[in-house]
DNA sequence: TCTGCCATGTAAGCCGTTACATGATTTT
DNA sequence: AAAATCATGTAACGGCTTACATGGCAGA
Protein backbone atom coordinates (compact mmCIF):
# COMPACT_ATOMS: atom_id res chain seq x y z
CA UNK A 1 0.00 0.00 0.00
CA UNK A 2 3.28 2.29 -0.25
CA UNK A 3 2.40 5.59 -0.82
CA UNK A 4 3.06 7.46 -4.02
CA UNK A 5 3.81 11.43 -3.84
CA UNK A 6 2.14 13.62 -6.16
CA UNK A 7 5.29 13.77 -8.29
CA UNK A 8 5.81 10.11 -8.94
CA UNK A 9 2.30 10.30 -9.59
CA UNK A 10 2.29 12.95 -12.15
CA UNK A 11 5.64 10.72 -13.91
CA UNK A 12 3.69 7.66 -13.90
CA UNK A 13 0.81 9.21 -15.38
CA UNK A 14 2.56 10.56 -18.21
CA UNK A 15 4.45 7.29 -19.02
CA UNK A 16 1.66 5.80 -19.35
CA UNK A 17 0.87 7.30 -22.60
CA UNK A 18 4.44 6.54 -23.74
CA UNK A 19 7.81 5.69 -22.78
CA UNK A 20 10.23 9.47 -22.46
CA UNK A 21 13.81 10.33 -21.23
CA UNK A 22 13.91 12.46 -17.80
CA UNK A 23 14.65 16.08 -20.16
CA UNK A 24 10.98 15.35 -21.92
CA UNK A 25 9.21 14.76 -18.66
CA UNK A 26 10.70 18.03 -17.51
CA UNK A 27 9.33 19.97 -19.94
CA UNK A 28 6.11 18.35 -20.18
CA UNK A 29 5.96 19.01 -16.50
CA UNK A 30 6.29 22.54 -17.37
CA UNK A 31 3.84 22.96 -20.12
CA UNK A 32 1.28 20.36 -20.60
CA UNK A 33 0.56 19.31 -16.75
CA UNK A 34 -1.64 22.35 -15.98
CA UNK A 35 0.46 25.54 -15.33
CA UNK A 36 2.62 22.98 -13.02
CA UNK A 37 5.89 24.94 -12.24
CA UNK A 38 9.25 23.88 -13.85
CA UNK A 39 10.50 21.30 -11.84
CA UNK A 40 14.41 21.23 -11.23
CA UNK A 41 16.56 17.94 -12.30
CA UNK A 42 18.02 18.00 -8.90
CA UNK A 43 14.51 16.67 -8.22
CA UNK A 44 13.36 15.03 -10.96
CA UNK A 45 16.74 12.39 -11.61
CA UNK A 46 16.98 11.42 -8.25
CA UNK A 47 12.86 10.76 -7.85
CA UNK A 48 13.41 9.17 -11.40
CA UNK A 49 15.48 6.87 -9.61
CA UNK A 50 13.74 6.24 -6.71
CA UNK A 51 10.89 4.88 -9.12
CA UNK A 52 13.23 2.73 -10.40
CA UNK A 53 14.45 1.56 -7.69
CA UNK A 54 10.69 0.48 -6.47
CA UNK A 55 10.76 -1.17 -9.68
CA UNK A 56 7.70 1.09 -11.12
CA UNK A 57 9.35 1.84 -14.09
CA UNK A 58 12.24 0.70 -15.76
CA UNK A 59 15.17 2.60 -17.75
CA UNK A 60 16.13 1.84 -21.28
CA UNK A 61 19.11 3.16 -22.57
CA UNK A 62 19.06 1.19 -26.07
CA UNK A 63 17.49 4.39 -27.79
CA UNK A 64 17.09 2.27 -31.08
CA UNK A 65 19.93 2.09 -33.47
CA UNK A 66 22.98 4.63 -32.32
CA UNK A 67 26.45 3.93 -32.51
CA UNK A 68 27.06 2.07 -29.32
CA UNK A 69 30.45 4.28 -28.91
CA UNK A 70 31.15 6.71 -26.53
CA UNK A 71 27.70 8.44 -25.36
CA UNK A 72 26.08 7.07 -21.93
CA UNK A 73 23.17 9.62 -22.54
CA UNK A 74 19.35 9.26 -23.28
CA UNK A 75 17.87 7.23 -21.07
CA UNK A 76 14.10 6.40 -22.01
CA UNK A 77 12.32 5.39 -19.06
CA UNK A 78 8.58 3.45 -19.27
CA UNK A 79 6.22 1.87 -16.77
CA UNK A 80 6.86 -1.70 -15.45
CA UNK A 81 3.91 -3.74 -14.62
CA UNK A 82 4.09 -2.66 -11.45
CA UNK A 83 3.94 0.21 -12.26
CA UNK A 84 0.99 0.59 -14.16
CA UNK A 85 -0.72 -1.04 -11.78
CA UNK A 86 0.00 1.11 -8.83
CA UNK A 87 -1.23 3.58 -10.95
CA UNK A 88 -4.06 1.76 -11.33
CA UNK A 89 -4.71 2.06 -7.32
CA UNK A 90 -3.72 5.45 -7.54
CA UNK A 91 -6.57 5.86 -9.81
CA UNK A 92 -8.90 4.31 -8.33
CA UNK A 93 -8.68 5.63 -4.99
CA UNK A 94 -9.45 9.60 -4.06
CA UNK A 95 -7.35 9.35 -1.03
CA UNK A 96 -5.40 10.73 0.98
CA UNK A 97 -6.21 14.25 0.11
CA UNK A 98 -6.57 14.80 -3.60
CA UNK A 99 -7.63 17.99 -3.06
CA UNK A 100 -4.69 19.83 -1.89
CA UNK A 101 -3.79 22.35 -4.40
CA UNK A 102 -0.72 20.59 -5.12
CA UNK A 103 -2.74 17.29 -5.53
CA UNK A 104 -5.84 18.33 -7.27
CA UNK A 105 -4.07 19.85 -10.69
CA UNK A 106 -2.05 16.51 -11.35
CA UNK A 107 -5.63 14.25 -10.54
CA UNK A 108 -7.52 16.42 -12.64
CA UNK A 109 -5.04 16.13 -15.83
CA UNK A 110 -5.47 12.27 -15.29
CA UNK A 111 -9.00 12.67 -15.65
CA UNK A 112 -9.07 10.76 -19.01
CA UNK A 113 -7.37 7.89 -17.12
CA UNK A 114 -9.78 7.76 -14.11
CA UNK A 115 -13.46 6.53 -13.85
CA UNK A 116 -16.31 8.37 -13.65
CA UNK A 117 -17.31 8.11 -10.00
CA UNK A 118 -13.51 9.00 -8.67
CA UNK A 119 -13.67 11.98 -10.89
CA UNK A 120 -17.01 13.18 -9.24
CA UNK A 121 -15.39 12.40 -5.48
CA UNK A 122 -12.43 14.45 -6.42
CA UNK A 123 -14.39 17.30 -7.92
CA UNK A 124 -16.70 17.03 -4.47
CA UNK A 125 -13.93 16.59 -2.32
CA UNK A 126 -11.95 19.75 -3.58
CA UNK A 127 -15.01 21.78 -3.74
CA UNK A 128 -16.07 21.26 -0.26
CA UNK A 129 -12.43 22.20 0.81
CA UNK A 130 -12.48 25.34 -1.55
CA UNK A 131 -15.93 26.30 0.82
CA UNK A 132 -13.64 25.87 3.57
CA UNK A 133 -11.26 28.27 2.54
CA UNK A 134 -14.26 30.76 1.28
CA UNK A 135 -15.05 31.05 5.01
CA UNK A 136 -11.92 31.33 6.09
CA UNK A 137 -11.03 34.54 3.44
CA UNK A 138 -14.62 36.13 4.41
CA UNK A 139 -14.04 35.98 8.00
CA UNK A 140 -10.70 37.65 6.72
CA UNK A 141 -12.03 39.97 4.88
CA UNK A 142 -14.51 40.89 7.64
CA UNK A 143 -11.71 41.71 9.98
CA UNK A 144 -9.63 43.76 7.81
CA UNK A 145 -12.69 46.17 6.51
CA UNK A 146 -12.41 47.09 10.40
CA UNK A 147 -9.28 47.72 9.76
CA UNK A 148 -9.95 50.83 7.07
CA UNK A 149 -6.88 49.69 4.87
CA UNK A 150 -8.15 50.29 1.46
CA UNK A 151 -5.07 48.04 0.02
CA UNK A 152 -5.64 45.53 2.17
CA UNK A 153 -8.80 45.28 2.16
CA UNK A 154 -8.74 45.43 -1.65
CA UNK A 155 -6.31 42.61 -1.62
CA UNK A 156 -8.85 40.46 0.21
CA UNK A 157 -11.28 41.40 -1.87
CA UNK A 158 -9.49 39.69 -4.63
CA UNK A 159 -8.67 37.02 -3.04
CA UNK A 160 -12.23 36.29 -2.40
CA UNK A 161 -13.68 36.67 -6.03
CA UNK A 162 -10.75 34.48 -6.88
CA UNK A 163 -11.86 31.88 -4.86
CA UNK A 164 -15.39 32.30 -5.59
CA UNK A 165 -14.76 32.04 -9.28
CA UNK A 166 -13.07 28.39 -8.28
CA UNK A 167 -16.20 27.06 -6.96
CA UNK A 168 -17.89 28.38 -9.87
CA UNK A 169 -15.26 26.55 -12.36
CA UNK A 170 -15.83 23.42 -9.85
CA UNK A 171 -19.41 23.67 -9.86
CA UNK A 172 -19.82 23.40 -13.89
CA UNK A 173 -17.36 20.65 -13.90
CA UNK A 174 -19.47 18.46 -11.70
CA UNK A 175 -22.68 19.66 -13.17
CA UNK A 176 -21.27 17.96 -16.45
CA UNK A 177 -20.29 15.15 -14.38
CA UNK A 178 -23.63 14.02 -13.09
CA UNK A 179 -25.44 15.02 -16.42
CA UNK A 180 -22.86 12.77 -18.26
CA UNK A 181 -23.93 9.84 -15.77
CA UNK A 182 -27.21 10.19 -16.07
CA UNK A 183 -27.80 10.66 -19.41
CA UNK A 184 -25.52 8.67 -21.80
CA UNK A 185 -24.22 11.63 -23.57
CA UNK A 186 -20.81 10.77 -25.67
CA UNK A 187 -17.98 10.22 -23.32
CA UNK A 188 -16.39 13.47 -24.04
CA UNK A 189 -17.16 15.29 -20.68
CA UNK A 190 -15.90 18.58 -21.42
CA UNK A 191 -16.82 21.69 -19.49
CA UNK A 192 -18.94 23.79 -21.96
CA UNK A 193 -18.61 26.53 -24.61
CA UNK A 194 -14.68 27.54 -24.48
CA UNK B 1 22.00 46.82 2.28
CA UNK B 2 21.90 43.88 3.89
CA UNK B 3 18.71 41.87 1.91
CA UNK B 4 15.50 41.17 4.14
CA UNK B 5 13.66 38.30 2.90
CA UNK B 6 9.70 38.46 2.55
CA UNK B 7 9.06 36.86 5.91
CA UNK B 8 10.41 39.95 7.73
CA UNK B 9 9.30 42.58 5.51
CA UNK B 10 5.98 41.05 6.35
CA UNK B 11 6.96 41.39 10.34
CA UNK B 12 8.45 44.89 9.46
CA UNK B 13 5.41 46.08 8.35
CA UNK B 14 3.01 45.02 11.29
CA UNK B 15 5.47 45.63 13.87
CA UNK B 16 5.41 49.39 12.13
CA UNK B 17 1.26 50.12 13.53
CA UNK B 18 1.59 48.44 16.82
CA UNK B 19 4.09 45.89 19.23
CA UNK B 20 2.71 42.41 18.85
CA UNK B 21 3.79 39.30 20.44
CA UNK B 22 4.92 36.71 18.08
CA UNK B 23 1.56 34.86 18.85
CA UNK B 24 -0.16 37.34 17.54
CA UNK B 25 1.97 37.99 14.83
CA UNK B 26 1.48 34.71 13.54
CA UNK B 27 -2.80 34.89 13.40
CA UNK B 28 -2.43 38.06 11.80
CA UNK B 29 0.02 36.78 9.09
CA UNK B 30 -2.75 34.00 8.67
CA UNK B 31 -5.45 36.70 8.45
CA UNK B 32 -5.10 40.18 7.97
CA UNK B 33 -2.20 40.24 5.48
CA UNK B 34 -3.19 39.01 2.30
CA UNK B 35 -4.87 35.16 2.06
CA UNK B 36 -1.21 34.56 3.16
CA UNK B 37 -1.03 30.62 4.59
CA UNK B 38 -0.59 30.29 8.51
CA UNK B 39 2.84 30.29 9.03
CA UNK B 40 4.36 27.63 11.94
CA UNK B 41 6.04 28.36 14.90
CA UNK B 42 9.37 26.49 14.06
CA UNK B 43 10.06 29.43 11.40
CA UNK B 44 8.46 32.51 13.29
CA UNK B 45 10.22 32.24 16.37
CA UNK B 46 13.74 31.71 14.64
CA UNK B 47 13.03 34.51 12.85
CA UNK B 48 12.20 36.93 15.14
CA UNK B 49 14.96 36.12 17.00
CA UNK B 50 17.72 36.79 14.17
CA UNK B 51 15.87 40.38 13.41
CA UNK B 52 16.80 40.54 17.40
CA UNK B 53 20.11 39.86 16.42
CA UNK B 54 20.23 42.21 13.30
CA UNK B 55 18.52 45.24 15.64
CA UNK B 56 15.34 45.78 13.65
CA UNK B 57 13.77 44.66 16.05
CA UNK B 58 13.06 44.86 20.40
CA UNK B 59 12.15 42.12 22.75
CA UNK B 60 9.99 43.71 25.50
CA UNK B 61 9.38 41.46 28.29
CA UNK B 62 7.71 43.61 31.26
CA UNK B 63 4.50 43.85 29.69
CA UNK B 64 2.87 46.21 31.56
CA UNK B 65 2.18 45.51 35.40
CA UNK B 66 2.24 41.48 36.15
CA UNK B 67 3.41 39.40 38.60
CA UNK B 68 6.92 39.56 38.51
CA UNK B 69 6.62 36.07 39.87
CA UNK B 70 7.87 32.73 37.30
CA UNK B 71 6.67 33.09 33.74
CA UNK B 72 8.75 34.00 30.77
CA UNK B 73 5.84 34.33 28.61
CA UNK B 74 4.42 37.18 26.45
CA UNK B 75 7.53 38.95 25.21
CA UNK B 76 6.26 41.82 22.94
CA UNK B 77 8.44 42.81 20.09
CA UNK B 78 8.56 46.63 18.20
CA UNK B 79 10.23 48.10 15.84
CA UNK B 80 13.69 49.96 16.84
CA UNK B 81 14.79 52.83 14.68
CA UNK B 82 16.80 51.00 12.94
CA UNK B 83 13.78 48.55 12.20
CA UNK B 84 11.72 51.46 10.84
CA UNK B 85 14.75 53.15 8.68
CA UNK B 86 15.07 49.34 7.01
CA UNK B 87 11.30 49.42 6.51
CA UNK B 88 11.66 52.66 4.94
CA UNK B 89 14.61 51.57 2.48
CA UNK B 90 12.52 48.61 1.77
CA UNK B 91 9.25 50.38 0.86
CA UNK B 92 11.16 53.11 -1.40
CA UNK B 93 12.69 50.54 -3.54
CA UNK B 94 10.05 48.49 -5.66
CA UNK B 95 14.09 46.39 -5.80
CA UNK B 96 15.33 42.73 -6.22
CA UNK B 97 11.61 41.53 -7.53
CA UNK B 98 8.71 42.40 -5.61
CA UNK B 99 6.61 40.77 -8.52
CA UNK B 100 7.08 37.15 -7.91
CA UNK B 101 3.73 35.64 -6.24
CA UNK B 102 4.89 35.43 -2.70
CA UNK B 103 6.42 38.76 -2.33
CA UNK B 104 3.89 40.72 -4.36
CA UNK B 105 1.08 39.97 -2.11
CA UNK B 106 2.94 41.79 0.96
CA UNK B 107 4.63 44.52 -0.93
CA UNK B 108 0.81 45.18 -1.89
CA UNK B 109 -0.56 44.87 1.79
CA UNK B 110 2.11 47.65 2.59
CA UNK B 111 0.85 50.12 -0.19
CA UNK B 112 -0.28 52.12 2.71
CA UNK B 113 2.52 53.01 3.64
CA UNK B 114 4.36 52.97 0.44
CA UNK B 115 4.16 55.90 -1.96
CA UNK B 116 2.42 56.41 -5.12
CA UNK B 117 5.40 56.49 -7.52
CA UNK B 118 6.84 53.20 -5.71
CA UNK B 119 3.22 51.73 -5.71
CA UNK B 120 3.10 52.16 -9.60
CA UNK B 121 6.26 50.39 -10.32
CA UNK B 122 5.59 47.14 -8.18
CA UNK B 123 2.14 47.37 -9.65
CA UNK B 124 3.41 47.85 -13.67
CA UNK B 125 6.44 45.18 -12.55
CA UNK B 126 3.83 42.59 -11.58
CA UNK B 127 1.79 43.03 -14.80
CA UNK B 128 4.42 42.78 -17.02
CA UNK B 129 5.46 39.73 -14.79
CA UNK B 130 1.82 38.35 -15.69
CA UNK B 131 2.14 38.89 -19.33
CA UNK B 132 4.97 36.89 -19.60
CA UNK B 133 2.89 34.21 -18.45
CA UNK B 134 -0.05 34.41 -20.24
CA UNK B 135 1.73 33.65 -23.34
CA UNK B 136 3.68 30.72 -21.10
CA UNK B 137 0.51 29.37 -20.59
CA UNK B 138 -0.79 29.80 -23.81
CA UNK B 139 1.69 28.36 -25.47
CA UNK B 140 0.56 25.16 -23.22
CA UNK B 141 -2.74 25.73 -24.32
CA UNK B 142 -1.74 25.36 -27.44
CA UNK B 143 0.05 22.27 -27.33
CA UNK B 144 -2.36 20.84 -24.97
CA UNK B 145 -4.94 21.07 -27.15
CA UNK B 146 -2.92 19.19 -29.91
CA UNK B 147 -3.22 15.87 -27.72
CA UNK B 148 -6.76 15.92 -27.39
CA UNK B 149 -7.40 15.44 -23.83
CA UNK B 150 -10.27 17.37 -22.78
CA UNK B 151 -9.45 17.18 -18.86
CA UNK B 152 -6.13 18.67 -19.49
CA UNK B 153 -7.23 21.59 -21.86
CA UNK B 154 -9.86 22.30 -19.62
CA UNK B 155 -7.68 22.96 -16.88
CA UNK B 156 -5.25 24.65 -19.17
CA UNK B 157 -8.41 26.97 -20.00
CA UNK B 158 -8.91 27.51 -16.52
CA UNK B 159 -5.40 28.51 -15.37
CA UNK B 160 -4.97 30.69 -18.33
CA UNK B 161 -8.49 32.73 -17.86
CA UNK B 162 -7.30 32.94 -14.09
CA UNK B 163 -4.18 34.58 -15.01
CA UNK B 164 -6.27 36.90 -17.50
CA UNK B 165 -7.96 37.80 -14.82
CA UNK B 166 -5.37 38.90 -12.42
CA UNK B 167 -4.07 40.92 -15.55
CA UNK B 168 -7.32 42.78 -15.44
CA UNK B 169 -7.54 43.43 -11.96
CA UNK B 170 -3.77 44.99 -12.40
CA UNK B 171 -4.83 47.18 -15.18
CA UNK B 172 -7.73 48.52 -13.12
CA UNK B 173 -5.73 49.54 -10.17
CA UNK B 174 -2.81 50.54 -12.24
CA UNK B 175 -5.67 52.80 -13.95
CA UNK B 176 -6.34 54.28 -10.24
CA UNK B 177 -3.31 54.83 -9.27
CA UNK B 178 -2.53 57.17 -12.61
CA UNK B 179 -5.76 58.64 -12.23
CA UNK B 180 -5.00 59.74 -8.56
CA UNK B 181 -1.73 60.93 -9.45
CA UNK B 182 -2.78 63.33 -12.19
CA UNK B 183 -5.96 64.58 -11.05
CA UNK B 184 -5.65 65.88 -7.22
CA UNK B 185 -8.06 63.26 -5.79
CA UNK B 186 -8.32 63.03 -2.32
CA UNK B 187 -5.57 60.67 -1.04
CA UNK B 188 -7.80 57.41 -1.07
CA UNK B 189 -6.84 55.52 -4.06
CA UNK B 190 -9.41 52.99 -2.90
CA UNK B 191 -9.52 50.67 -6.11
CA UNK B 192 -13.45 50.73 -7.36
CA UNK B 193 -16.87 50.09 -5.84
CA UNK B 194 -17.42 47.95 -3.60
C1' DT C 1 33.61 27.79 -34.43
C1' DC C 2 30.63 29.04 -31.32
C1' DT C 3 26.15 29.34 -29.57
C1' DG C 4 22.29 27.12 -27.98
C1' DC C 5 19.58 23.33 -26.94
C1' DC C 6 19.55 18.36 -25.68
C1' DA C 7 20.74 15.28 -21.91
C1' DT C 8 22.18 13.35 -17.24
C1' DG C 9 23.54 13.60 -12.87
C1' DT C 10 25.55 15.17 -7.76
C1' DA C 11 26.22 18.15 -3.60
C1' DA C 12 25.17 21.87 -0.82
C1' DG C 13 22.09 24.54 1.13
C1' DC C 14 17.55 27.14 1.98
C1' DC C 15 13.22 27.38 3.74
C1' DG C 16 9.77 25.54 5.72
C1' DT C 17 6.90 22.04 8.34
C1' DT C 18 6.10 18.50 11.97
C1' DA C 19 6.84 16.82 16.24
C1' DC C 20 8.35 17.62 20.56
C1' DA C 21 8.70 20.08 25.13
C1' DT C 22 6.76 23.40 28.44
C1' DG C 23 3.89 26.31 30.82
C1' DA C 24 0.23 30.29 31.75
C1' DT C 25 -4.48 32.07 31.22
C1' DT C 26 -9.21 31.84 30.25
C1' DT C 27 -13.39 29.70 29.67
C1' DT C 28 -16.78 26.13 30.56
C1' DA D 1 -11.32 20.77 37.61
C1' DA D 2 -10.93 20.09 32.89
C1' DA D 3 -10.52 21.83 28.34
C1' DA D 4 -9.40 25.24 25.21
C1' DT D 5 -6.55 28.73 23.88
C1' DC D 6 -2.67 31.66 24.59
C1' DA D 7 2.30 31.66 24.47
C1' DT D 8 7.29 30.40 23.52
C1' DG D 9 10.66 27.75 21.94
C1' DT D 10 13.96 23.58 19.83
C1' DA D 11 15.33 19.59 16.89
C1' DA D 12 14.70 16.64 13.27
C1' DC D 13 13.54 16.04 8.93
C1' DG D 14 11.70 16.82 3.97
C1' DG D 15 11.47 18.67 -0.52
C1' DC D 16 13.02 21.57 -3.79
C1' DT D 17 16.30 24.88 -5.86
C1' DT D 18 20.95 26.35 -7.06
C1' DA D 19 25.28 25.59 -8.44
C1' DC D 20 28.33 22.53 -10.12
C1' DA D 21 30.21 18.97 -13.40
C1' DT D 22 29.98 16.68 -17.91
C1' DG D 23 29.20 15.88 -22.53
C1' DG D 24 26.53 15.24 -27.43
C1' DC D 25 24.42 17.27 -31.34
C1' DA D 26 22.58 20.86 -34.56
C1' DG D 27 22.54 24.96 -36.86
C1' DA D 28 24.28 30.00 -37.71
Amino acid sequence: MAKTDVLSLAILGMLAEQPLHGYQIRKRLGTELGPFRALSYGSLYPCLKRMVGAGLIAADESDAGRVSGSKRSRIAYGLTEDGERRLAEELANSGASAWDDDTFDVRFSLFTKTDSATRLRILEGRRSRLSERLEEVNEGLARVRERHDAYTTELHRHGLERVEREVEWLDKLIENERSATRGDNPSTASAGNN
